[in-house]
RNA sequence: GUGAGUGUAGCUCAGGGGUAGAGCGCUGGACUGUGGCUCCAGAUGUCGAGGGUUCAAAUCCCUUCACUCACCCCA
């Protein structure tokens, strides 16, 4: 289906890789994860995300079940954790909670590089805190991650939204700027003037660029409260040395945020350059029907990610390969690898009857380290032959103690 | 939703009205019981799909689908 794809070893390996070190990372700074159904009812993505959003509009994948209920495969991760959160009175224990979810996100968008109808995010969510600290925490956390699954080129910015009481005179102010400037807009920009006026800042159109440069920004609107919480994050970055940069025009396609937002870039990806984002939404939870309690956190794109970063390193092969000749030899290497994959030695066999020709070519195309030969002649003299591979050398073992000779030469350790 | 590009073997791609190709990979042999290198042989295709033009279509025309990229939007 379009925009929908497998993921295919060792191409799987890669994302065992993000999801491992993200538990750990996370696990280390005190997060816990949580899992979140893949379906909700639709009200939940339109009153959270905005009923004006694109998101909403006209990318979900909405539909009526056999109850007649109205849900959606959820577009994104945030709603669904402060759903959770709500409804299972997390907050009762503490306020705070430091939570992650990892899973498949679905909007129906035309893919391209780097945005794709199912994608996957690594989803990070702090509730109950509205101090600076925790703004600066997470995106510390965000780039640490990023910096130890070896992601290059990323670069870490900022900005404020300020709160809905800064944020509505500096809208209509920049609205009034737009109606100054309306004819030299672009037609996309003219229609979204009116109900989302900052994204001008990200149009592409060099004219609307011309104009956006001059634009008012949020900066000089933000309240005393708004500024100063601004500048504390920007502090706190410093105090533990996490480079950033403010982009005043960033602005963010979801309507919750508030205050903090941020986005890491990485070079390379082509036009959906954005790896991870977030920042904060203090009034989330309670538009969702929960008490007034902030929360900040970030997304990290998985897929996007993964174009970031090197190729997937070649598959190790398994640590033997039983080569048999014959019916009670076959039986033999049956029984045999059985019992080495059970103590942890990955054993593969022959199952067609092959040549010893054929079945030594097999060891070295799947990368076994030893090859155990058991021919018929061996095996009247109750011997088997076990070989190195690499350096080219072997020696008869007695029948009777190969299970032990083979787990202390070739180790107990899978290499899988 | 809009625009552009590409669809030929498992993969990467050449061919552009007249017998379906290469490299890599795969299977086997040379080496009758020992892998990588080399050499030889072999298998694998509805030439994305449907329709049209033609004595003849992978090739030209139309339609459609898929993939890719960009716009838009976003992780």
């Amino acid at each position: 289906m379009k925009g929908f794809s497998d993921i295919l070893p060792p191409e799987t390996g890669r994302w065992r890789v993000l999801e491992e070190r993200a538990r750990e990372v996370l696990g280390g700074f005190g997060f816990s994860e949580i899992r979140v159904p893949v379906l909700e009812r639709t009200e939940l993505f339109s009153r959270s995300i905005g009923e004006e959003t694109d998101i909403v509009e006209k990318e979900m994948y909405t539909f009526t079940d056999r109850s007649g209920e109205l849900i959606t495969l959820r577009p994104e991760a945030t709603a669904s954790v402060a759903r959770a959160y709500i409804e299972h009175k997390m907050y009762a224990f503490d306020p705070m909670a430091k939570l992650y979810a990892i899973g498949p996100m679905f909007r129906h968008e035309k893919p391209q590089m780097g945005r794709y109808r199912q994608f996957h995010q690594i989803d990070v969510e702090v509730f109950g805190i509205s101090h600076p600290m925790i703004d600066a925490e997470v995106m510390a956390i965000l780039m640490y991650y990023l910096s130890i699954v070896g992601a290059k080129g990323c670069a870490l910015q900022i900005n404020s939204l300020g709160c809905p009481r800064c944020r509505l005179p500096y809208k209509e102010d920049l609205q009034a700027f737009l109606r100054g400037h309306f004819s030299q807009l672009c037609p996309d920009c003219q229609r979204r003037m009116e109900k989302n006026p900052l994204r001008g800042f990200d149009c592409k159109v060099q004219g609307c660029q011309e104009v956006m440069s001059k634009a008012p920004l949020v900066e000089g609107y933000l309240c005393q409260d708004c500024a100063e919480h601004f500048a504390r994050v920007r502090a706190f970055l410093e105090t533990i040395e996490v480079p950033y940069s403010v982009n005043p025009r960033m602005v963010r396609g979801l309507d919750y945020y508030t205050k903090t937002t941020f986005e890491v870039v990485a070079e390379g990806l082509g036009a959906q350059d954005a790896v991870a984002a977030g920042g904060r939404y203090d009034h989330l939870i309670e538009d969702l029907g929960g008490g007034n309690i902030p929360g900040t956190g970030f997304a990290i794109g998985m897929e996007r990610l993964l174009l970031t970063l090197p190729e997937a390193p070649p598959s190790r092969g398994p640590s033997l390969f039983i080569a048999a000749l014959g019916e009670e030899a076959q039986r033999e290497a049956f029984n045999l690898s059985y019992r080495l994959n059970l103590a942890g030695v990955t054993t593969m066999v022959d199952y067609e009857g092959r040549s010893l020709k054929a079945q030594m070519r097999r060891a070295n195309k799947f990368g076994a380290l030893y090859a155990l030969i058991i021919g018929e002649d061996e095996l009247r003299k109750g011997k088997v032959i076990l070989r190195d591979m690499k350096e080219r050398r072997q020696q008869e073992i007695p029948l009777p103690s190969v299970f032990e000779e083979v787990i202390s030469w070739v180790g107990g350790g899978s290499s899988y």
